[in-house]
DNA sequence: AAAGGAGTCAACCGCCGTGGT
DNA sequence: CACCACGGCGGTTGACTCCTT
């Protein structure tokens, strides 16, 4: 049985606010405040909306002090930093940026840092000798394609992984760092089967059934860390990718990860050590093109969630 | 100029946690 | 302890605008 509605959701308006209906809300509330109940406060100022509406126009457009557009660096330093560190906790996020509602940051990171940081990939298409050949165009998009959706829901189905299994966060643990496990999965264990590779935090609780196979949560993850260490794949060295390129985004050097960064060796050690020591255990904000300073948000949520 | 696609963002939906009874 | 009502939250949707062809 399910949850009674909220309210009779065939007499409440839906859809965009007028002005009429904002003023009559902010009037009220701004006289009177919310009488701690959302649900009744529509009726008392005679609006056909549900209390929910209500709540969520108050605190997302009309409530004073609210920001819209325009996110500074700073803000965006603090939305990137803290959804690798704990994920899509939007309230969480939005409550270190005065002025901001975690449906702005919500929406800012959906539509535009998320692209910025993980739909940005270098198109091989572009990079390599043109062609005229229809079919090798379709061919190197197609493989871009799936590279480009690969490590964009690798990387974030990793830090889910990693969540759902309650690990350590990330901040606090560069060996938990996940760009790092999954390199260490690919590069140290080569040739073995995915189980084996699996680091022991994950061993000792898999995400597995009976018959060896991971479970729904954890399959396109998987796949993602499969195709990475397979080595008739070809494209593990992306891992590298996504690190040079994060480096490239947070660092500032934006348009300017180059040809050879994508499949060096080295990289692994600069992009995942570097990067993420500086991030986790140095001066965070640093490692995000901005100037060094303490990073309180950081201190403030270790402490909150007592790590 | 028109059509279609892509991007943006306000608003909705439904689940979950919490406090009161 | 169980139930209920409410607030809070994150994911999703859809209308609108802008851009490209």
């Amino acid at each position: 049985m399910g949850r009674a509605p909220c309210c009779d959701k065939a007499s409440v308006k839906k859809g965009p606010w007028s002005p009429e209906e904002d003023a009559k809300l902010k009037a009220y509330i701004e006289e009177n405040g919310t009488g701690g109940n959302w649900i009744a406060l529509p009726h008392k100022i005679g609006l056909k909306r549900c209390g929910k509406s209500c709540r969520l126009r108050w605190l997302n457009y009309l409530r004073p002090n609210i920001k819209h557009g325009d996110f500074t660096p700073e803000e965006d330093n603090i939305i990137c930093n803290l959804y690798i560190s704990i994920g899509s906790r939007w309230s969480i996020i939005a409550a270190q940026l005065p002025g901001r509602t975690d449906n702005d940051v919500k929406n800012y990171w959906n539509t535009k840092l998320k692209k910025r940081l993980l739909g940005r990939r270098r198109d091989p298409s572009r990079s390599q000798h043109q062609s005229n050949n229809q079919d090798q165009r379709e061919s190197s998009n197609e493989n871009d394609n799936s590279t480009q959706n690969l490590s964009a829901s690798a990387l974030e189905r990793i830090q889910l992984c990693m969540q759902l299994q309650g690990l350590p966060l990330p901040l606090l643990q560069p060996q938990a760092n996940p760009l790092l496990w999954a390199n260490d999965a690919i590069n140290q264990n080569q040739g073995q089967s995915l189980s084996d590779a699996l680091p022991a935090e994950i061993s000792s609780n898999p995400p597995v059934n009976e018959n060896g196979i991971v479970s729904s949560l954890d399959e396109g993850l998987l796949d993602g860390i499969e195709a990475f260490s397979s080595p008739s794949s070809g494209v593990h060295s992306n891992v590298n990718a996504v690190e040079a390129e994060l480096r490239g985004l947070l660092y500032g050097e934006e348009g300017q990860v180059s040809e050879q960064s994508y499949n060096r060796e080295e990289d692994l050690a600069i992009g995942s050590m570097d990067w993420w020591d500086n991030y986790a255990n140095k001066s965070p904000m640093s490692s995000w093109g901005y100037p060094a300073e303490p990073n309180p948000i950081s201190q403030d949520y270790a402490l909150l969630y007592d790590i």
